[in-house]
DNA sequence: ACCTTACTTTCTAAAGC
DNA sequence: GCTTTAAAAAGTAAGGT
């Protein structure tokens, strides 16, 4: 059998910085290329990169928040792309900033289906939400990784809300035994 | 002081006001639906212990009946669909499904999910199908969702194109239109259940 | 009937309303 | 609470051909 653990991806990860100096969003605008920025919608700018895919989120407080990369090598490449872009413009950036990830999306497969209704009542309908009416995914909040999991009948699944890549890793573990103590795995 | 106890008694009434309000909605979009009585009294249990439980702070009163009455509807076993429920409501789909989500949870109402069976009566009798016809369409949910096909899809979906393959078997014919305009999905979503479920029972048709 | 686009759910930071 | 950004899962929906 294949580990679940293997099949684990990371699919986006979030994570915040800051310059260390206040920004003229509106002349950032003018001279980044390609940047959107309408305060009225929203008060932080957007930028792009390219490769690595991300969105930057930048602000006028010198804070920026990225997304949309596929590791955590990815977001300080970003932001480095990031951070050179605004050196550019003759802004003063910190020599090295300090990056925090806030959030790791994570999808894996269990490997074989899911009989979602049968999950919801072994883990508890208090545990669980389950509304398919509403969305396929059955919803699972873990206390330990503190992550929240999204399960399909298809057997893969979503793992959210983690800040280490390895709280995925112990989230899928947990579900795996969680599900086969259950007999509802296979 | 005096003032403090007019507060007091402004408070009480406003709260007051607003249950009867809650209440009368409630009703109303109880009779709209055409759901028995008994139903509109554990949405009203339902609602009062939401409030009780202070739930509908930083939500709308009609909300919160409303999610009310979706999930008594269900608790009775005479489910109706958040897109039927929404017709009778000035709230959207949307925040009725958030607003229902929140207040089970925090209610402890541990709703099962929706068995599409409970859908069949109702569906089949507005589109004058026989019992035969409800039977058949019971007995193909029944055995589809044992072989795991019902996990995430919507349960009015799933009784329709049940309904629908039922009709076709015992001689009954309704369109995927009828069917889906009585179930409140479209015929695409007919389709592809019936596609698997008619797999799953082994018929060729 | 197909295809494409888009919306539902989960998470997270940012600043401001 | 909302606004914006990204991403996956799978179901449902809508519009065009």
């Amino acid at each position: 059998m294949t580990d679940p653990k293997e099949t684990i991806n990371i699919e986006n990860v979030v994570a915040s910085t800051g310059i260390g100096q206040e920004l003229d969003l509106q002349s950032v605008a003018m001279d980044l290329e390609g940047a959107d920025y309408d305060p009225e919608q929203f008060p932080g700018l957007v930028y792009r990169t390219q490769d690595p895919k991300s969105a930057a989120l930048i602000f006028r407080s010198g804070k920026i928040v990225c997304t949309g990369a596929k590791s955590t090598d990815d977001v300080h490449e970003s932001l480095r792309i990031v951070f050179d872009k605004l050196r550019e413009l003759s802004i003063e950036v910190e020599d090295e900033p300090e990056i925090v990830v806030q959030n790791i999306v994570t999808s894996a497969d269990l490997g074989r289906q899911l009989n979602l209704n049968a999950i919801a009542i072994g883990l508890g309908l208090e545990n669980i939400e389950y509304e398919p009416e509403q969305f396929p995914g059955l919803v699972y909040r873990l206390d330990e990784p503190e992550v929240v999991a999204l399960l399909f009948g298809s057997g893969k699944l979503v793992i959210t809300g983690g800040k280490k890549p390895e709280d995925a890793e112990h989230a899928v573990d947990k579900i795996v035994s969680r599900l086969e103590e259950l007999g509802l795995l296979e | 002081r005096l003032r403090k106890w007019q507060e007091r008694i402004r408070t009480k009434d406003a709260g007051e006001r607003n249950l009867q309000f809650a209440l009368s909605e409630i009703d109303r979009m109880a009779s709209a639906l055409g759901v028995p009585r008994s139903v509109r009294e554990v949405a009203s249990v339902i609602y009062r212990r939401a409030l009780k439980e202070d739930l509908i702070r930083g939500r709308s009163i009609e909300g919160v009946a409303t999610s009310a009455l979706y999930a008594a509807c269900r608790k009775e076993g005479i489910p109706r669909s958040l897109e039927e429920i929404s017709e009778v409501s000035r709230v959207e789909r949307k925040e009725i499904g958030r607003t229902y989500r929140y207040i089970s949870q925090e209610l402890g109402l541990e709703m099962k999910p929706v068995d599409p069976k409970k859908y069949v009566p109702r569906f089949c009798s507005e589109l004058e199908l026989s019992e035969e016809v409800q039977a058949k369409a019971n007995e193909i949910i029944e055995t589809t969702a044992e072989k795991g096909l019902l996990s995430g899809k919507s349960p009015t979906g799933y009784a329709a194109a049940a309904i629908y393959a039922a009709s076709l078997l015992c001689n009954e014919k309704k369109t995927q239109r009828e069917v889906a305009d009585v179930a409140q999905v479209t015929e695409v979503t007919i389709r592809n259940r019936y596609q698997e479920q008619i797999e799953a029972m082994g018929i060729h048709s």
